[in-house]
RNA sequence: GCCGGCGUGGCGGAAUGGCAGACGCGAUGGACUCAAAAUCCAUUAUCCGCAAGGGUGUGUGGGUUCGAGUCCCACCGCCGGCACCA
């Protein structure tokens, strides 16, 4: 048995399609860009932008329209204050997530993607964002990805120039070996494998030796892959974060990631034999406590390093290094472990000859693959030399005077690891320096001799952008004879090949390279639709003959390539000869307010930032950085204070939400749960609260009649509004005015309900108050304040009209009540004139009956009063 | 271990160094109703008190200040991130 139809306390289900199909059919929220008819040029712009979702099989969770409204909201409000509003949406549809869905639906991607794009969008629709439609961007169409391999191509024809710091063509650069430099690159260093979804993946995509989709195990694994040069960009990426509105947490974590170290390279020459090997340090000041060296077991120079009779023990420690997932090799607080090579280096400082070990707490990828070991202080080297009994040699002492006068002789050994800055001792010529001094004069003198350098290293690494799926971009590149080569920018874009079984092969062969015609090259018929003007008949014959033995890249893009530029698609989407108009870029960029979760921040935003650097250096975009102001919507967690999960069952589907209580509500009380950044716990009685409160502004207007029909209530007349209102009335529009721009959303709202219970408490309700509420209330339940700015005899779209003002007069009080304070404890209360003079405040204050009884017997030592806030007597 | 962030009623939360707990939820009582739902009104930090009023109170302990939830120091707890980065 189905329970009869609650009867709904305002009819939301009834406007709420309605005005979204008014909105959707006059394109109330379209924007034209420069040059286009109905741009206008006198108002500013703003550009806000929603991270675009990923339209999985799964719908929107609670979570999308958290950051969705907010930027709604001041879409809705900048539009009516004035500007000229940039609010797009579009689909992140690429890559793993749609292609497991695919997998497991048994369907083409494209078709569940175009399913669940559809599915999204009804969606958004019904929750009331006013986006403007027409700008509408799908990573996964050709008009779209065309694009994003030009700027691959852009990245391949380029490279950083080291004298400038800044990205160039390709043609710039002098040197011999151009494939050395480019800023797209082959590399067949190790990358991460992940055997179980069946592709590499990028640092940024492993996490704790996992895959960050899925949780896979992941190992390492040399393979021939497609790197972007990121590292050339590592000190503008970090330094050009002052110039950002980004919180400071995310800004801190790309820092951290990008993780700049300042130091020095010390060459160590090998004793008995040639060779050197360098090491990098943060700390050279301590050189004369190096005791020994560590190589990592991937150092190419162990193999020449090592003894005859240390030859077993080294292979067999390297290939149980091998063997460990990074999982295994960085798990916590684990024992160290190492070999020695049987080899010995030079100290180039003092001449001592001290042992080379292997260890796999030194990192192949990280400065040199090689460190000198100071025991005395590093905690790392400590814990090694203490299990492996090498010598400690303490050379930094804490406190100055301790170790003046010390010799170059090697005292007792220290009783525990000092790491932190002190002064040098047992250091030759730096004995008594401080760290900074010892290391600034060690490094001038190793320089000097030619035995090592100051050096910034970076822990990031270049991006590896290929992978082994079938839905992503393809390469604009061709193999020939071992090589490769751009296609031309007229031969975009590539089209993937129409597979039937894109499951990967479960190989670091990509499914791509089962599609034996596609992955032949044939200049003709590759580009379709725009084929370069040069192009004729006999000569695209000829091409073919020549390039007969050339070969599609079979490798695909990762999924963020599309995301690293989608801001600038929607300035310009259906620009079909740029990959945006450059009047238009100049125009909008940048964006003003970019909301999204925390989830991206060394991902999708340092990616685009990359990208939109090196575009910036190649002139084809206009500002250094993409997003200047950042915000982060905390995350909604479930009624039980858990994160939401299908398996805990505490999932909200904001459908269901809708269907119950209607998107104003939806949209409202995700914006009353509490601060935009905070992460909070979902409730269902939150939602009525603001459901009945939406009801009470619906009855502030309209009334039931006997038939049940709503009409305009006969309380709502078209008088002079009161005093006492008015009042009520202005501070509402300015503290919800204020409250938007600085996305308080949650106090914006509790005011408006001050100001709905003030009118509803009125007798007779002055219709010019109401529409002024309504003014206001409409970006957060633009459904309702529409409906209802109809029924009170309103001609336009509320969504066009002007942003309401208020009288500032409105909000000075003739008289103010102050707070009277004895010795800081609040006591009583006056009410004096606005401007009385400080001495009848005091007076008064003193005369207050409730202070009498708390000054009485003492002595008064000071008054303070804060005009207009409160008096505070101290008396003792 | 390191780096962030946060600790306020039964709950979500509010508070330019100036009346702690706005607003909402929940709860209690009342009105309306045959009754219920819905709605409206009132109360709602805590202790003493019939009341007026008073004591206590923003994780703990100190400090600065006429005045501290807010600023400073130390500690405790929770959440998030990073983690052998030389």
């Amino acid at each position: 048995m189905s329970t009869p139809e609650r009867r709904k306390p305002f009819p939301f289900d009834q406007f709420e399609p309605k005005w979204q199909r008014v909105w959707d059919d006059r394109a109330t929220f379209h924007v034209a860009n420069p040059g286009e008819p109905g741009f206008d040029a006198s108002r500013p712009k703003f550009y806000v932008l929603d991270m675009f979702p990923y339209p999985s099989g799964a719908g929107l969770h609670v979570g999308h329209p958290e950051g969705y409204t907010a930027t709604d909201i001041i879409g809705r409000a900048k539009k009516r204050q004035g500007f000229n509003v940039l609010h797009p949406m579009g689909w992140d549809a690429f890559g793993l997530p749609a292609e497991q869905y695919a997998i497991k639906t048994g369907q083409h991607p494209r078709v569940t993607i175009a399913a669940n794009v559809a599915h999204f969008k009804g969606q958004l629709q019904r929750i009331g964002f006013g986006y403007d439609w027409q700008r509408e961007v799908n990573t996964t169409d050709p008009g779209y990805y065309r694009w994003t391999q030009w700027i691959f191509l852009q990245l391949y024809n380029a490279w950083c120039n080291p004298a400038t710091g800044r990205a160039e063509p390709i043609e710039t650069y002098r040197g011999d070996d151009p494939d050395s430099v480019r800023l797209a690159y082959v590399s067949g260093a190790p990358v991460n494998w992940c055997p179980e979804l069946g592709t590499v993946l990028a640092n940024e995509e492993v996490i704790d030796g996992r895959s960050e989709v899925g949780g896979h195990p992941v190992e390492r694994r040399s393979m021939r892959q497609w790197m972007l040069r990121i590292t050339a960009f590592a000190q503008r990426l970090i330094d050009d974060l002052g110039t950002l509105d980004w919180p400071d947490s995310i800004k801190l974590h790309q820092r951290n990631w990008i993780g700049r170290s300042e130091g020095a390279e010390v060459h160590f020459q090998v004793a008995d034999a040639t060779g050197t090997i360098t090491v990098f340090t943060t700390r050279p000041d301590t050189l004369y406590g190096a005791t020994y060296m560590v190589l990592a077991p991937e150092h190419r120079l162990v193999d020449v390093l090592v003894t005859e009779e240390q030859a077993t023990a080294i292979e067999t420690y390297r290939e149980k290094t091998a063997r460990k997932s990074d999982l295994d090799r960085t798990e916590l607080a684990k024992e160290k472990t190492g070999v020695w090579t049987g080899a010995f280096a030079i100290n180039p400082v003092n001449g001592q000859r001290i042992p080379i070990w292997i260890a796999d707490y030194v990192l192949p990828g990280y400065g040199t693959g090689a460190i000198m070991a100071v025991p005395a202080h590093d905690e790392r080297d400590w814990e090694f030399a203490r299990k492996f009994g090498l010598p400690i040699r303490e050379v930094v002492s804490p406190t100055p005077t301790l170790g003046l006068g010390g010799s170059g002789v090697c005292e007792a050994e220290p009783l525990e690891c000092f790491v932190g800055e002190g002064y040098a001792i047992h250091s030759g010529p730096l004995d008594g320096l401080p760290t900074a001094e010892a290391k600034a004069e060690i490094t001038r003198r190793l320089e000097a001799d030619g035995l090592g350098r100051k050096t910034i290293i970076y822990k990031l690494r270049d991006w590896l952008f290929s992978r082994q799926r079938y839905w992503g971009e393809p390469f604009p590149i061709l193999w020939e004879n071992g090589k490769h080569r751009a296609l031309d920018a007229s031969e975009l874009p590539v089209v993937p090949p129409d597979l039937e079984d894109f499951k990967p092969t479960g190989t670091p062969e990509p499914p791509l390279s089962k599609a034996k015609d596609w992955l032949r090259y044939s200049p003709s018929a590759s580009s379709s639709s725009s084929a370069s003007p040069r192009t004729k008949e006999g000569e695209a014959e000829a091409e073919a003959d020549t390039h007969s033995n050339a070969t599609r890249e079979s490798n695909t893009m990762p999924q963020w390539a599309g995301s690293c530029w989608y801001y600038l698609r929607y300035i310009d989407s259906q620009n079909a000869g740029r990959f945006v108009g450059a009047e238009a870029e100049k125009y909008w960029m940048n964006v003003d307010l970019y909301v999204g979760g925390t989830e991206h921040a060394v991902l999708h935003l340092l990616y685009a930032r990359f990208w939109h650097k090196a575009l910036f250096d190649l002139g084809h975009v206009s500002t250094p950085e993409p997003f200047q102001r950042l915000v982060n919507q905390g995350l909604i967690l479930g009624e039980d204070g858990q994160k939401m999960s299908k398996s805990r069952g505490n999932v909200v589907n904001p459908d269901d939400v809708i269907l119950e209580y209607g998107a104003d509500a939806l949209r409202c009380y995700e914006m009353f749960m509490g601060p935009l950044e905070q992460t909070k716990p979902w409730s269902m009685t939150g939602v009525e609260g603001i459901y009945r409160f939406l009801a009470r502004v619906w009855r502030l207007a309209m009334e039931e009649n006997q038939a049940g029909e709503w009409t305009v209530s006969a309380a709502v007349q078209e008088i002079e509004t009161p005093r006492d209102i008015a009042k009520v009335v202005a501070a509402t529009v300015k503290k919800v005015t204020e409250d938007i721009e600085a996305l308080a959303f949650n106090t914006a709202l509790s005011q408006m309900m001050i100001c709905c219970n003030a009118l509803t408490g009125a007798t007779v309700r002055p219709a010019a108050a109401i529409r002024t509420l309504l003014g206001v209330l409409n970006p957060f339940a633009p459904h309702l304040t529409e409906e209802l700015w109809e029924r009170l005899g309103g001609n336009a779209l509320l969504a066009g009209e002007p942003w309401p003002a208020y009288d500032p007069a409105l909000l000075i009080e003739d008289e103010v009540e102050l707070p009277v304070q004895v010795n800081g404890k609040l006591r009583d209360k006056i009410v004096v004139k606005k401007d009385a003079p400080a001495a009848e405040i005091e007076a008064a204050a003193l005369a207050a009956p409730n202070v009498k009884p708390h000054t009485d017997g003492k002595t008064i030592k000071k008054i303070v009063v804060v005009p207009g806030r409160l008096v505070n007597i101290v008396a003792v």
